[in-house]
DNA sequence: CGGCGCTTGTGAATGATTTCACAAACTAAC
DNA sequence: GTTAGTTTGTGAAATCATTCACAAGCGCCG
């Protein structure tokens, strides 16, 4: 398969969101305008988009939800279930950890990690927090397949050579730091602070 | 000003980072190339996001930290204070009230609002939590210019519809939704669960 | 003060992504 | 069955972003 940029995975995913949006409304059909016009792009987009994996539509018609719901499932892997941990059980750990945005798309929580004892053996959202000194381990019995990074921006790197050793080839980052991983390993970061930068950049520039 | 892509406004983020981190080392200069390592890029993509604003490099030596954070606090619009409001005090509306990456940079949070009697009240690391009625009001007199949404998806666009009324010109999304603002105003979402998704696909297209 | 070594700043080249534009294919209506 | 009206899929063109490559500038050393 020839690479995808990043951009167009973005919006795969946000397609799918309207889809069952559609779904819900009992719509059996949607066109590329439709999903342009949710999404704040345009209809040859969205077909270029979807070009790249095949041919989904009916001209004339447009596109079946059902069954381009369950193409774009497949294409971002999400037909099967994920295992995730946190690691990191403060504010934005707990946060994640109740997050119900994850379950619903097959995301599973299966442990939640912290190093601090007056946090560890509290409950969040039916995980108990456990020891970190446990987090090697686990990552292999627990089968986990990606780790929510939510640790002082210190702890963060040594924390991604750690679970990158113990085989864990996804890793989505929440502290503000740059984190570097070995290739084989998908590492992103979702840093809030660097948003908020890139808003006041906007802001400034208008004024 | 030319118009500048999300992208460079983004890497420039991260150089003040690695800037003060040089600073705290006590260095006073840094190259494109030290920059470029720090954050996983090339030493021409450094000098050539800092062209866009102006030379302010010393060739053969590299660039002064000081002078080169300072230029960049102002491309960001770093210098001043940023009042920001947060709606929704949910476990992400909490979370952000209390993250300490928002206060260093400029970012001062001044209120915080929800709809649930249960919520307003509290103290959120020294914010009273209040209730939502009193948001309208508050956005004048308390002259806020950002307001972070951590509202439920469905009550988000309605919202952005109301501080924009308001007159607030940026707003930050954390609500699983597609928002749309009035031209003018910029909007950024921060959606964790695409974030996952994102990296399912990679995941997915290793195996 | 002259030469060496290093690093910047920047046009030009390359590469990536988006937009355009249109033939082909389908539905629906009559 | 024919026609009118849609909408897809996709090469080609245009735009946008990154990388290359090198002249020019500066510090440092002798």
């Amino acid at each position: 398969m020839k690479h995808i940029a990043e951009s167009t995975v973005r919006r795969l995913s946000l397609y799918l969101r309207f889809l069952e949006d559609y779904r819900r409304q009992g719509l059996e059909t949607i066109s590329s305008g439709d999903l342009a016009s949710l999404g704040g792009t345009t209809s040859a987009q969205v077909r270029k988009d979807l070009s790249f994996f095949g041919s989904f539509g009916t001209r004339g018609l447009g596109y079946s939800v059902s069954a381009l719901s369950k193409r774009i499932r497949e294409i971002l892997g999400l037909e099967r279930e994920w295992r995730v941990i946190i690691v990191g059980a403060g504010k934005i750990g707990a946060a994640l950890a109740q997050y119900e945005g994850f379950g619903y798309r097959g995301f599973k929580i299966v442990g939640v990690y912290d190093v601090d004892q007056a946090r560890i053996g509290q409950s969040l959202d039916g995980v108990i927090v456990k020891d970190q000194q446990e987090l090697d381990g686990d990552l292999k019995s627990l089968k986990a397949d990606i780790v929510l990074i939510a640790v002082p921006p210190e702890a963060a790197q040594p924390l991604v050579d750690r679970v990158t050793k113990a085989g864990i080839r996804g890793v989505l980052n929440f502290a503000p730091a740059p984190l570097h991983a070995p290739a084989g390993v998908t590492l992103r970061s979702v840093d809030m602070a660097l948003e908020l930068e890139i808003l006041s950049y906007a802001l400034a520039a208008k004024a």
